[in-house]
DNA sequence: GTCTATAACACGATAGAC
DNA sequence: GTCTATCGTGTTATAGAC
């Protein structure tokens, strides 16, 4: 609450914060998240320790301010990224494409503090309440994702596809995450072959044989949400 | 492969080991991971620091001296769980509340280590060379979960039914450990609810509509499998 | 409010003596 | 195999300067 907009640096003596940042992720992505130390990111920030640790409560508060920049990275690139098709594979595809070029230099530093992400304590959780805006913000784009596209989406699945997709998409990225193939091309090739499957599973909803199976686990998914594994209400 | 058999410390100095190990998994459960550092297990194994670290290469290592524990205990306790019915649902639901009933006393340890677990890197990741035979005795589990039951398996799933239910089970896992209703109650209410899901998806890959989309998500596993991910050959 | 400098603490881990 | 001493790290504390 007490910190300045990260988007306007330029007044506050927050700008300190950016540089901070910025210096930080920098490091990071050079010698990964472990290595780098707290003093070093102060030294080469030409800052004092306690100045960084005025600014960022903690280590890990660095990589939130990574998601947070990462996320409005996606949301911006994404929408041309969809532009120019109505194809509802065409566009999922892309968004997804674009989420793994996007972080194409994050490799080793997502390897690195992906720990960190994954322990439900933390506010790095992606089901974590801090992690909230953000991950709103994501599934807001596989919303347009599909209302951009020109395929009938049933009503029951239209609610809750967006965060099913937003599922996926953390499915792609832990699948990423572990991928050691050159250039993640692994992953690529699982994007490129995942998503028809999404999409003609999407398609089968309007099946009979389908729709229990569909209903049941729809109903299953809402009466689950309370859970704190989802952070919503 | 120099430290001693974990099952006969009777004879060796291993004995220490042992020591030091039921000492440390105490304190995990009654401090946390985190909370406990190896200076307390240390003290309180009664030997000194450098002594534990003889044994345990890092505090890590304590943690998958646990999973194989674990994983052992499942495996016994599964069979009898087992018994009694042919139907998969049945079954197959016995065997995963199994495993949240031995795990009831670990989940606030759970909750502190998961993290590391999580980590790509970590041979403490399910899917790390070192995860490989613990995690190849519980897909055995439902190898011989499905085996028993009297349902008909279409012969395209038969091979790789058992390690996606065991992927299943990973994801009862990533729920429990962030479950914080009473008991982990919504754990329960979610087996007994996925579970004929599960098995009523199993039934539809016999429908035609089904079937090309099921062969080719299969085709994809097989051709992904080379992956870390997975760590299979 | 923003920032520095320095010291100190607790912890995981290591070195080297016995 | 076992110990004591020590290191490097995240983090905090202090005491102040602009």
């Amino acid at each position: 609450m007490s910190e300045p907009d990260p988007d306007e640096p330029a007044t506050r003596g927050g700008q300190t914060r950016a540089v901070i940042l910025d210096t930080a992720l920098r490091l990071f992505e050079e010698q990964g998240y472990e290595r780098t130390t707290m003093r070093a990111i102060a030294a080469e920030a030409g800052v004092s320790v306690g100045n960084a640790y005025y600014y960022f409560d903690s280590k890990e508060q660095l990589i939130q301010a990574f998601y947070d920049l990462n996320g409005e990275r996606q949301v911006v690139a994404s929408g041309p990224a969809m532009e120019g098709s109505r194809d509802l594979a065409v566009r999922l595809r892309s968004v997804l494409r674009t989420w793994v070029e996007i972080n194409a230099g994050n490799h080793e530093f997502a390897g690195s503090f992906f720990k960190h992400a994954a322990d439900p304590r933390s506010p790095l959780s992606p089901f974590s309440r801090e992690s909230v805006p953000a991950r709103e913000a994501v599934t807001e784009i596989f919303r347009s994702v599909v209302a951009g596209s020109d395929v009938k989406v049933p009503p029951v699945l239209r609610a809750e596809l967006p965060n099913l997709l937003w599922l996926y998409q953390m499915g792609i990225v832990l699948f990423w995450v572990h991928d050691r193939s050159p250039g993640t091309a692994k992953t690529y090739e699982l994007i490129d072959r995942t998503v028809p499957l999404v999409v003609r599973a999407i398609g089968l909803a309007r099946f009979r044989v389908m729709r229990g199976l569909l209903d049941d686990t729809l109903e299953l998914i809402a009466s689950l949400s309370g859970n704190s594994l989802t952070g919503r209400a």
